[in-house]
This record gives C-alpha cells, structure tokens and sequence, in this order.
DNA sequence: CCTAACTCCTGCATGC
DNA sequence: TGCATGCAGGAGTTAG
C-alpha cells in the first residue's frame, strides 16, 4: 500500500527519468487501469501521442504528469492503490506479468510501464483547475493538504478533527482532511503520539491533536529518507528497488513483539475490515468503546 | 450534510 | 494434492 513516502519516490524517479519527453504512443493493456477515464481506453491512448510530459506533481498519495506540447493545461493523474508502480524500462525488455499501460517515447529511450497486481490503481487524463490548495487536476480537487507540503496548516486541521464525529483513525485516512497518509503511517503516527485508533476525535485536546499531525510529518519525513516502506517487491521505486523504512516500524505488523516504548506487546485488533496494530499500555483504548 | 458500509481485484498463506 | 477461505486494503459509490 504505497502512501506518501512511497508516492515521493516514485514522483523523484519520473521527474528524474520521463520529466522532458515527448510521448509517441501509449498502449492501454488492460481497460480496468484507466476506468477513471471516462472516455475509454482508445481516448486515452489518442489525446497522448505526441504530447510532452512537463512536470511530475504529487498531493498525498496522489500523482500527476502536467501535458505540454500543441496544448495545455491538462494532466495524467494517477493512483497506484495497493500494488500500483510506475517503472523505467528498456524497450524490448520483457513485459511484467501486470503490465496495464505502456508510454513508449519519441526519444526511443527507456519506456514509463504502469504496473499493478491488484488494479485498485489507474491513469486519467483530467483537466487542471484551480482549487483552495493551487492548480490539481480535478479529479483530485476534493483532497486536503498534505502532511509535507510547503501550505500545509496544521492548526486548521486540527480544528477541522476536532469538530468530527469519528474515530481519530477513520480522520486521519480521510482524504479530504488531511491526505497522503494510509493504514501503516496511520499506525505509526498514533503510536508517537500514543493515541489509542478509536479515541473519538471529539474528545482530543488541541495538543493531543498537533502532536498526532506532527508526529504523521515525522514519520513520513523519515521513512522517506530511507525510500519508503517495503515489504516484497511490490512497493519499489521506478527502478524496481525497495525501501528500508519497514525495519523502522514500531506498530504497523509488529503483532506479538514489544513496544519499542515500554515492552509490552504489540496488539492486532480489526478495524474497517483490515488491521490495527497498537501498543495495549501506550495507547490505552477509550473508556467507552 | 455527515458518517459508515460496501465494492472492486489478485496472489499468497493457511487449513482441512 | 487440491480446494476453499482469509487476508492485504484505497477510495469512489451508495445507503442511512
């Protein structure tokens, strides 16, 4: 489940490798990847021969190609979900078994494959428009800041949490307050800020509630620095590697071992239909549950 | 308007 | 061995 770190590295990669090109043909493998265009797998393909990829943009877990070339003022924006990648790779070079979008170049260098298991992610083509947070493609224009851009105010997110009627956790994957974070930072943040994941965010205190936000921030600053989480060779940067950060985790899967904190064992409860890892004595659950 | 359940998808681990 | 089941889960959609 690549979230903000992982979303960083792959937008680093693309500006570094794709950024500049002009595109000569994009090839739709699967139709499901591009179902957010509505228009279909052939417009796609069509409105994108001969345009130039001009910038590599991310918000949250987000990502967007800005379009130059006859036009502009228009954008790929993608999500990769649970197992989506963007890699560089050599033409000729064996097609990966979930190959779903092809963008070959008119330079005849390496091609940008779009790559997803599981095909909870997908490519569209959208309009730019301007939004309360700057220019993002519409699709997108819903979502909040995130944790680590440069706009991003944290006291009015904490109003914002604070007036909701959820748990903190459901809050912090909720997009549209606050974006780029994911089930394994959402982890992490409440462990820092030892937040039990059903405490209503009602009830938190201002401090409580900056603590959590600052805490999201730091984790992500440094999983980032360490490229990401990986945990199999599903989340890997345009190059195919993996980062390192899963050795730094301190709640997310840890079932069973101690609190880096305090010793006491980590615990798995279910939540939303998937995991929430915790440490019982840090972050002890609300009273009422 | 707000909140939460539902749904999409594939590969791997597990159990009988 | 083989089949069924569970699990990983982001976010748009729908229901209440």
């Amino acid at each position: 489940m690549p979230e903000l770190p992982e979303v960083e590295v792959v937008r680093r990669g693309i500006a570094e490798h794709a950024v500049g090109r002009t595109i000569a043909k994009v090839e739709v493998c699967h139709p499901r990847a591009v179902r957010r265009h509505l228009p279909g797998p052939a417009d796609f393909e069509g409105r994108l021969a001969s345009r130039v990829l001009t910038d590599a943009c991310r918000r949250g877990k987000y990502l967007w190609l800005t379009l130059g070339g006859a036009t502009t003022g228009d954008a790929i924006v993608g999500h990769l979900g649970m197992s989506g990648q963007m890699l560089v790779r050599p033409v000729g070079s064996a097609d990966e078994t979930h190959l779903r979008i092809r963008f070959v170049f008119a330079d005849d260098g390496p091609e940008l494959r779009f790559v997803d298991q599981r095909t909870f992610g997908g490519l569209a083509v959208a309009e730019l428009v301007e939004s309360a947070f700057g220019t993002v493609p519409e699709p997108i224009a819903h979502i909040g800041r995130d944790p680590l851009e440069a706009g991003f105010d944290a006291s009015t997110v904490v109003e914002l949490l604070r007036r909701k009627q959820t748990d903190v956790k459901r809050a912090l994957l909720d997009q549209s307050l606050i974006s780029g974070i994911g089930n394994i930072y959402a982890d992490e943040a409440l462990w820092r800020a030892k937040l039990h994941w059903a405490r209503p965010t009602a009830k938190l205190t201002r401090p409580q509630a900056t603590a959590l936000l600052t805490a999201a921030a730091e984790v992500m600053t440094e999983s980032l620095a360490q490229g990401g989480t990986s945990f199999d060779a599903l989340y890997v940067n345009v190059n195919g590697q993996s980062g390192y950060f899963s050795r730094s985790l301190n709640a997310y899967g840890q079932a069973g071992k101690p609190c880096a904190r305090c010793g006491t064992e980590i615990v798995r409860e279910a939540f939303m239909n998937r995991s929430s890892f915790f440490c019982p004595r840090c972050q002890p659950p609300p009273r009422a549950r």
